[in-house]
DNA sequence: ACCCTTTAGGCAACCGTTTGACCTGATTCG
DNA sequence: CGAATCAGGTCAAACGGTTGCCTAAAGGGT
């Protein structure tokens, strides 16, 4: 395999293995470090530098291997090209594709980024943002997160519904969201749908909860607070959904659909629904949220509201790269919101003509 | 969408946000900031400086609400406590798991880290580790990483086959692996198992393969050369096992169950094969690798080799932690292998007695 | 010949901390 | 009594770049 294509790869380690720095270049080509930090910075200083030098310059310092330490870099510039990034885990589902997308708009507007879970915790979250701040980041993108302080850092918040000054906050149309599912579910014919609310930490459940309960009165349906089961704890895992389901089995109340916080949820309930001798969608459909990248693998497959969770991330990177540049010409508060979509497979059908199903 | 207020007219750089720095602090108490820096860090040369003094230090650095400014100190120190995590992409399945272990054991050794994904582009991978040099990392994570160049920093991979000096390298015991895996299809009667192999650019496939193939000879078992598909394309999806699936269903040999090159391509691989009006596991058996977050929640439950993921991810992390602390007196390479467990669940059982599957 | 502009760079002050070396006055030891 | 020690700090040189300001010489116009 590629063992033969890597063999030029060893290293001596004998050589000390100092770092080069300006100075050394500098050295070599008999100038000043000042002169050769402009020229390899193309600095509009340089201009006045013949080409001849400057050729000098760049091939002492490609010949050296040199490479610019960022530390003093960012020290003296007073930017470091770098981002913290606030998630509540990195687990499937939700946080990986925004993650997806926010590495590539961020390494397209060339930052780096810090990486911190913080599973809700409001303390980790503080502490965070504080080392995030001593570690001179240049800005703060922060994914369903309680953020404690606002520092005067240019931040981007993705689904933290709180709305604070200068900060852009990119949020899911929610209503809209809760429109298509419970449409989607009433137009099938389904009057018993049971909610799986998504835990009390979650900035998105309560923006949700108060959408479905719209979209219900607009639909004519009344909500049985009997169908109502609230994910507990904080895994990340499919067990709360699981658990979610088995208690809504096990109440007295009928239902012929399931509509779950996240695909997350919905996979463990279907996983609960047929451990209780039920059909997924024939006795009760299910209807997820988010659409992960497993959501259109499921058996059945997962019929699910889809936010654009790769897109949201693009937009956030260039919604911070925009606001490091500019700190001043951006509004004080500003919201971006993103269209659901819904996305029908087939874990959802019309209700079965006879009577609903229940524990 | 990107509408740009124009009432922001009110620019107010009144409340100038100045950072507190050491200096401030010093002149707030009259002291140098040698003395402040060094009760501060409590050096031991603070040890002669009463208690007194100590504490008008400390109450003044906290009523400043001082914060050191980690860039100068790493600058100065040769230290930037941050490490530099290489990872073919973020996505559901094996990744998201030794991220999460990796980011709980450099949490707790004190390290930030650097993400960055480089989709098994070698150049992308060069890059990756020129700029993470260039940013003073104090070492370098790789995760199923071909890894270009080996500066003299430390370095931890996991799943990276390939020996290199200095370098500590996590692996899994493919050898049990596959053992477990053929053995467990064997005892349950199969005879004709297809595989599906990694993408070339895993590192684990060669490994894996060359296990697969000493288990089956060990297990007397022959592997019939056209019932081998290899995954295609570098999407992280579960589309490269889907279509390698077909391509296994499509050719003439038959078999009653597929061992798979990981859970995400295992999914993929039962959805073609239930499309294809196969049943599993009563037609087909399906083994997986892994052990990912959803493996256990599929429906059927996914029969797979756990891999110690998140224990993987930890490991990397103290050693990562131990090589920086003394880069001298660790063994200039070594290999940390972890075993694999058989996780049985509802994807496998004994071939039907009808005749093995074919398209 | 004089003045002005351009060319070609150098000087040194930062950025914010850390740290080895030093300094001063008081006390202790021999 | 002189030397050594100690308390309680200070000074300034790093770390590695960046950048505003300066200078000296050469060219160019009148």
């Amino acid at each position: 395999m590629w063992q033969t294509s890597l063999v030029s790869g060893s290293t001596k380690h004998d050589a000390a293995p100092k770092r080069i720095s300006l100075k050394m270049v500098a050295e070599r080509v008999g100038l000043s470090t000042a002169a050769v930090s402009r020229v390899l910075n193309e600095s509009p200083a340089a201009k006045s530098i013949p080409k001849a030098t400057q050729e000098r310059i760049l091939s002492a310092a490609r010949q050296l291997n040199y490479q610019p330490n960022q530390l003093a870099r960012s020290l003296r510039r007073g930017r470091s090209h770098t981002v913290g990034v606030l998630v509540p885990e990195v687990s499937e589902g939700y946080a990986t594709l925004v993650l997806a997308g926010l590495e590539q708009g961020l390494l397209q507007a060339g930052y780096f980024y810090y990486l911190i879970s913080h599973h809700h915790r409001a303390d980790l979250i503080e502490q965070s943002q504080i080392m995030l701040a001593e570690r001179a980041v240049d800005g703060i993108i922060a994914i369903d997160t309680a953020l404690q302080r606002y520092r005067p850092l240019p931040t981007v918040t993705i689904s933290c519904p709180d709305k604070h000054e200068w900060v852009t906050n990119i949020v899911l149309n929610h209503k809209r969201a809760a429109e298509l599912a419970i449409g989607h579910l009433t137009g099938l014919g389904h009057r018993h749908i049971a909610l799986i609310k998504g835990q009390a930490f979650s900035s998105d459940t309560e923006p949700r909860w108060q959408a479905i309960q719209h979209a219900a009165a607009k639909a004519n349906l009344k909500l049985n607070p009997e169908l109502m089961a609230q994910l507990e704890g904080d895994s990340p895992s499919h067990d709360p959904g699981y658990f979610a389901a088995q208690r809504l089995l096990a109440s007295k109340a009928p239902f012929t659909a399931i509509f779950a916080f996240n695909d997350v949820s919905a996979i463990g309930a279907i996983r609960a629904v047929r451990e209780a001798g039920l059909r997924v969608p024939q006795d009760v459909s299910v209807v997820g949220f988010d659409d992960v990248q497993s959501a259109a693998f499921q058996n059945p497959a997962l019929t699910t509201v889809r936010q654009p969770l790769r897109t949201m991330g693009i937009l956030a990177a260039e919604a911070i790269a925009r606001q490091i540049a500019s700190p001043s010409d951006h509004p004080p508060s500003r919201q971006v919101i993103v269209d659901p979509e819904l996305v029908v497979r087939d874990s959802t059908c019309p209700p079965s003509a006879k009577k609903p199903a229940r524990a």
